[in-house]
DNA sequence: TAAAAGTCTTAAACTAGTTCATTTTTTTTC
DNA sequence: GAAAAAAAATGAACTAGTTTAAGACTTTTA
């Protein structure tokens, strides 16, 4: 994917919440940095300090945490026109709990914590876009919350094959047994007894 | 509670993220709404229209929903300093899927979704506010989304003891095995066995 | 293109959590 | 302050999801 495409692409998921003047728009770009990452390699590591917040605009990335077994949970995967990172190790410049690894080659926009804070100080309306956009992603955790804690598992299947029907057939059944919360041997349970329904 | 202390319990509730002059509060204050409810009462329930974002200034509330079998789903217990609401609904103006009822007598302040559109118009710092504010729920949310994935349920009830040692002892078991995601009964045998530990 | 590594399937034995039913204890209400 | 209502405790029978193990299928790597 060129620069050209990957810009537009991040202007127009700007453009759904605020509207940015060519010069805003033009400034904006140049506090991204450009990267790269291959499929399997880390975008990052649990214990490294986030240095960026992500935007995806080619491939798909897996986030998730290692619990004291070391088994894994899936907290997201993202792909294209998708944000990602770890706010809380960001925001508070602390070591992460969290990996970020690619599953699929992929190009990423990243907004260094410097930049990050540049930005309200030079164009202000973004304060407007991260409230609506941490609003919206408030709303669908807040409902993920609940609903992980209240559906068999079964059921939060039948519900993320309906709300990701273009990731689900991008991650393998193991990783996605590690976002539902169950092992990758009921996971195939399921998916047999779904798909035979 | 007067209205002088609830005053100052919310402004200093919003100074921890931005500075307002004098002048700035009085226009803030002048835009809320004293609401109280009563033991037992609601103060909305599904269905409806949310007309208010709330900050309660003293009692507790339930925010919860019930599923197809009426069993209650609680996503969140507000106490005194705490926001409450449900932002899907206030921000579309969708009827909510969420019912509060007060635990506790209580009292609120509301900020109607006609003020707060305004207070981004009159105090634009508000942008600012409102961005942190979300972003920090989305990371206990985050956080809270995986974990209740991922632990079983005792670990749930003891990391719930542990975050909110002053909430544990205001609200009913079962309306905290509502919280945790399990059936009271279960809720009542974990409680006897950590106690016995 | 063969070997190695990882993913998926199936099944049996097990455990965390549910359901239903009953009794005791606490809180609410008049 | 007695009666009613709600919450909590306990136990037995059940179900959703785990664990372990082994074989089949796919993908990656040299």
């Amino acid at each position: 994917m060129n620069y050209k495409e990957s810009h537009t692409l991040i202007l127009d998921n700007i453009g759904r919440f605020i509207d940015l003047t060519e010069l805003e728009k033009q400034k904006y770009i140049s506090l991204l940095t450009e990267i790269e990452v291959k499929k399997k390699a880390f975008l990052m590591q649990a214990g490294e300090i986030t240095r960026y917040e992500y935007f995806i605009t080619k491939g798909c990335l897996k986030v998730y945490t290692l619990d004291e077994e070391g088994a894994p949970h899936i907290s997201m995967f993202a792909v294209e026109d998708y944000w990602t990172g770890d706010m809380a190790s960001f925001m508070d410049k602390e070591p992460s709990r969290y990996f970020i690894k690619a599953t699929e080659d992929s190009e990423l926009l990243g907004l260094s914590r410097a930049n990050y804070d540049l930005l309200f100080q030079e164009i202000p309306k973004f304060e407007r876009f991260y409230r609506i956009l941490y609003q919206r992603s408030l709303v669908s955790y807040i409902r993920r919350s609940n609903h992980g804690i209240s559906l068999t598992a079964e059921e939060r299947y039948i519900e993320f094959k309906k709300k990701y029907p273009k990731i689900v057939n991008r991650i393998t059944q193991k990783d996605l047994a590690g976002y539902i919360g169950i092992t990758p041997e009921f996971m195939s349970k399921i998916i047999s007894k779904v798909n035979r329904m």
